[in-house]
DNA sequence: TAGATTGTTAATCGATTAACAATC
DNA sequence: TAGATTGTTAATCGATTAACAATC
């Protein structure tokens, strides 16, 4: 039976990382898995494979496994990978120069079709043929351009300012990388890749090494 | 009563974000500060706060509320921010551009101290003060310059391979960008920063806006 | 004292894991 | 049939929230 409900966001993370490893074994020619080796794959074990999956409903075949095709396309379309999403980054900073160019989101259908950045200086450059605009162009762009997602790449005190304009513009989702916490109205997506909190979560288990529960840390065995 | 036993992942997290706001409120003169107050700040409960809180012991004064400079300086020293780390990167591409120069790490005390990349014809280029050097060095100058933390940010095929040299170099946590599983020894922590990860739940919170429950997402309200 | 806010307990919620019957 | 592996239930674990006595 399907499983009812929402799906956890831990699950939804996991098929992320379910998808690109049947990606792989599907290039390397398997087409079986089973819920042991995928769960070997990602570090996750047998039992929570098999129960994210049941989200699919019986996809599997008991004493078989599972199909790498029928699951990779599951999960595509769970994952709503098939349709190309475009994305508007903000911030023409560092950051944003190697998202401009960040392979992984272009392979999984993520087009950065818009960039922009307030300051005037950079007005009119161009990075990976995008052309920086100025704010006052984000809402005419957003909606001419059929932009549904945001990438937020400014500094913490801009942020909040720019999730305000994006969300005005008609954004759905934003992926926040400033170390700030934004706050959009129901309805808008956020997402964050708070980098100096990954970095200091890292600092804390090093020096806790021995005290801490002895791995099963990020990823477990 | 100080909280028995090792400490939630997720307060850990709450931990760099509450350390952040109170810098914030200190900047701006403010002496003190409550659980409700700093819950909202950081998108948490007001009970959250006091549990997270109550692992450093009786810090705060009832009916007053918590000093801002006290919880500062726990934070500070259960983060182990005082110290100052040294981070080897590895990955002359256009993440680790970001990275050699992000301004957020530098401000938290984490040193970038060395660059690394196994491609010959980047060797001797310099960033940011940084001569990227060839893999050979690594183990040399993770010793010589006594690095503790390392960065990958090398495209997924090389992670692994990455990670076990920089394990076999002594460095005793690793964050990695690539989107890919690292498996590492027990007693060297690995964080990720998965960007592809956040980018498909973004999708997948925005296709199914309706269909999840809605809002408490990532931050809460 | 009255009002505010902590520290902590108990209740709730949600996610993971173990176990096993069903079935290929 | 025997061996393998799923789908699903029940048990466990862990984290969040509500509530309130303690106390400034």
């Amino acid at each position: 039976m399907t499983q009812p409900g929402p799906i956890p966001r831990r699950t939804i993370q996991r098929f992320s990382r379910y998808l690109r490893e049947l990606e792989r074994l599907e290039r390397d020619g398997v087409e079986t898995t089973s819920s042991a080796e995928l769960g070997e794959l990602v570090g996750a074990g047998d039992a929570q494979v098999r129960r994210d999956l049941a989200f699919f409903g019986q996809l599997g075949q008991r004493g078989v496994g599972y199909s790498v095709k029928t699951l990779i396309e599951a999960l595509r379309a769970t994952l709503s990978l098939n349709h190309e999403w475009r994305v508007v980054l903000v911030g023409a900073g560092n950051v944003g120069r190697a998202l401009c160019t960040y392979k992984v989101f272009r392979e999984r259908g993520f087009r950065i079709v818009a960039l922009f950045d307030n300051d005037p200086r950079k007005e009119g450059l161009t990075w990976a043929r995008l052309k920086v605009q100025p704010m006052r162009e984000l809402k005419k762009t957003v909606r001419e351009q059929g932009i549904e997602l945001g990438v937020i790449a400014v500094p913490p005190e801009a942020a909040q300012d720019v999730a305000d304009q994006l969300v005005a513009a008609g954004v759905r989702g934003i992926l926040n990388f400033a170390p700030a916490r934004v706050r959009v109205p129901p309805g808008v997506q956020v997402c964050s890749a708070d980098l100096a909190v990954e970095m200091e979560q890292l600092a804390f288990l090093v020096a806790n090494a021995d005290r801490q529960v002895p791995q099963r840390s990020n990823q477990r065995r």
